[in-house]
DNA sequence: TCAACTTCGTGTCAATGCGACACTAAGAAT
DNA sequence: ATTCTTAGTGTCGCATTGACACGAAGTTGA
């Protein structure tokens, strides 16, 4: 205990609201914690910043101890400090978002040391600090940035057909969208591969997949060009 | 200097991204260190957060200590935390940026202990730390959010005319903008109040002032409602 | 006082974008 | 073969957007 200040300081830490998408529901994951405070109560994957890494290191450094989760799409939402979030002693929060195809993980995330799983956005239980505030503003930004950036890619498979992605589109914006301009719209906007393949194993005929052409994507990107779905 | 932790502490600091509106530029507030590191160097606003106090608070506090500004529009802008940005030790900077009416604050920026002055964006000297980078980010953030949000009546006075918030638009936007169409569209958005006076002592035909109906604004923001310009 | 100068303030039209809307096609199940 | 379910497709009217020019008002200086 040897880190002696001139000043008193607090402690800085991440969270990470790690979005999911299932077949009904858009899910959040959430980590059972198992010391006080809040033994016992739902949290959000996270944890102390080390010394000598940033703070997105330190949050993906806790997504794959905590969750096994790696090679995320993540995104630094907004800090939080509120004097008394933390019970024991000042901490500030600095909350990421990250976006996971849930096909890829679903295993993983259960396999941690503690109990962690999916929660429907809508029915989370009770969570510890100010987590509540942070899913909350997790999910206003992600509203708001589907808007105009092509990030809704990250939660479905490689290969997806275009109800998945109006359902995400529609779990997300909670609203319906009509079925011909949503494919219009977002087959203009020109960053859909169109592939051979069609879904398989449905009782009914089965929907041609798409591929997004993330190089396409960041080509343009890097061109300064702006998508506004 | 009794504050002794288990683990080691990097320090927390914010900094402030002031911009303010002159006749023919987008200004941004500067301060010219004075003391190491970076001495003599000019940079944002902004110190250490107090234990006790919100990173919110603390930015405004620093932005009265340092620039005599005080209730300002403020918003969170985004964490810096690259390891080596402070060459003392670990410090990471929550930025804010603010608005500020130049007009009501032009005589208090420049009565500070330490040297402090308005800076055209494009013309700032080589800045401190990691400065440059937020100052980018939030010249990005502001053009983002001034397409959706009608943010830019803070950096007006109270009464302006109309080709004062164009001239601002084009500022911050760094394109011109159609007079009419302009006129139009920011007429129509019905947050605009037309008063009975004009301005004042201009070589040519005045033109009538207007208010920012910032009730309304409230209002229409608490009912859910969205604003695109 | 009149001519010159500067900025104010205003409307139309064409093109485009957007939302509403319904039926046939394909494939699986029975 | 019939039924069931979802896939996939085009038009049309409306609203929005952007391009575009000139007379009005007020100041200045000859």
């Amino acid at each position: 205990m040897p880190y002696t200040y001139e000043y008193p300081r607090g402690a800085l830490a991440v969270d990470c609201v790690v979005f999911g998408l299932d077949e009904n529901d858009l899910k959040v994951m959430l980590i059972q914690r198992g010391q006080a405070p809040f033994e016992g109560k739902w949290a959000l994957p996270g944890g102390f910043v080390h010394m000598d890494e940033t703070l997105e290191e330190a949050a993906r450094r806790e997504l794959e101890e905590e969750t096994g989760l790696h090679k995320v799409f993540l995104e630094q939402l907004y800090t939080f400090s509120a004097v008394d979030r933390d019970p024991r002693e000042r901490v500030v929060s600095v909350a990421y978002y990250a976006l996971v195809k849930l096909s890829d993980h679903k295993v993983q995330a259960a396999t941690d040391a503690r109990d962690a799983g999916w929660f429907g956005v809508h029915d989370v239980p009770s969570l510890a600090f100010d987590h509540a505030d942070i899913l909350q503003k997790a999910l206003e930004r992600l509203r708001g940035k589907l808007r105009y950036q092509p990030i809704g890619f990250e939660l479905l498979p490689k290969k997806f057909t275009l109800s998945q992605l109006q359902h995400l589109y529609q779990l997300v914006l909670e609203r319906t969208l009509d079925k011909r301009n949503f494919r219009k719209r977002v087959l203009a906007m020109g960053l859909l591969i169109e592939t051979d393949e069609v879904e398989q194993g449905v009782a009914h005929r089965a929907a041609r997949l798409y591929r997004f052409d993330e190089r396409k994507y960041r080509r343009l990107v890097k061109a300064g060009f702006n998508f506004e779905l």
